[in-house]
DNA sequence: GTGCCGGC
DNA sequence: GCCGGCACG
């Protein structure tokens, strides 16, 4: 994707793949807040305005849900989304950063448009999705009139999915961003949106890491893992100047441990404690329900279709390919039974 | 992101 | 049938 965010082990990790009928009946946590920023980035018009209600209120990322939650319950496969909390402290300059980015970006959406150039209009323009507390809210209310549970994590999104997998609430973390990894998720999906072969009625394949398998690969542990994302620098950490993911494994190929490591690489690794604790023990919630239930279609009518301009018959198309055999709540024969 | 239409 | 490209909100 185009906002190569978290940390960078692309270069390190070799990851399988997984068609999509392998998750069927399985539990995936997707990371809420990464997939509504796809969906904000690639829901755009020719010049790059997303869509948007007869209010001007923004949808993108609403059509993205309705379809990503249809797509996989059609498929067997039982979605919980998992919602960004407050960040961490440690995040605050990445934030900066980012929020800069986007004020560049849109400076150059600007000119771009000025200057009749399309293609780079509806580039820059991807870079300048926003999520305000609304967007997150309907995009919450739309899951739940699905019947699709989602979580409030208290903090980092990945680091309550991570969590969850752990437990084996569900079966794997969904994320494009490798720092889920680092949270710990035993199994992590990547490129589930890349998957357009997947409307035909294909088969696709996605992006499947392990854990296990990536730190075996490597000859490391997990806290290595985390040491050589430090090295490289993560959304809570700068990283080291002239370290990129090859030098970071050489060192810590080594093994002399975090402080030793650290100190090598010509860094003081008193600060980056807190980094290593945020991986390790990042703030998660057991406060969480995971059911599967039928979808209240009047409801996504109702929010979809009178409250943001949907076309009716578009949405009751996606909602008559949900499984129906969906009952309500407490009932055991739902789609538990898939899971 | 995904459906659908119309061209081959 | 398959595939590119537009439409959707």
């Amino acid at each position: 994707m185009l906002e190569a965010v978290g940390v960078k082990l692309r270069d390190l990790v070799h990851p399988g793949k997984l068609h999509l009928s392998e998750l069927k009946g399985r539990r995936v946590a997707l990371d809420a807040y990464n997939m509504l920023y796809q969906f904000l980035a690639t829901i755009r018009q020719a010049d790059g305005h997303p869509f948007t209600d007869a209010e001007g209120r923004v949808t993108s990322h609403l059509v993205g849900v309705l379809y990503r939650t249809a797509s996989m319950l059609e498929r067997g496969v039982l979605p919980v989304w998992v919602f960004d909390g407050k960040p961490s402290d440690l995040k605050s300059s990445t934030l900066r950063a980012r929020a800069m980015v986007k004020e560049k970006a849109q400076r150059a959406w600007n000119e771009a448009l000025a200057a009749g150039d399309l293609e780079t209009a509806r580039k820059k323009a991807a870079q300048t999705s926003r999520l305000t507390r609304e967007m997150v809210a309907d995009a919450q209310a739309v899951l739940s009139a699905m019947g699709t549970p989602w979580v409030q994590a208290p903090s980092e999104g990945e680091a309550q999915a991570a969590f969850m997998a752990e437990k084996g609430d569900v079966w794997a973390a969904a994320s494009e961003d490798y720092d889920t990894l680092l949270f710990g998720a035993p199994r992590l999906l990547r490129g589930l949106g890349s998957a357009r072969s997947a409307s035909r009625g294909d088969d696709a394949e996605v992006e499947f890491l392990e854990v296990g398998k990536v730190t075996q690969e490597l000859g490391i542990s997990r806290e290595e893992l985390i040491l050589i994302g430090v090295l490289i620098g993560t959304d809570f950490n700068e990283g080291v100047p002239g370290i990129g993911p090859k030098k970071a494994m050489k060192l810590v190929a080594e093994h002399q441990g975090w402080e030793a490591t650290l100190q090598k690489a010509g860094v003081d690794p008193t600060g980056l404690d807190p980094v290593r604790d945020l991986f390790l023990h990042p703030a998660t919630t057991e406060d969480y329900h995971l059911q599967w239930k039928a979808p209240d279609t009047a409801k996504v009518l109702e929010l979809l279709v009178t409250g943001h301009g949907f076309g009716a018959d578009r949405v009751q198309k996606v909602l008559d390919r949900l499984p129906k055999s969906a009952p309500s709540s407490g009932v055991q024969t739902s789609l538990e039974a898939f899971g």
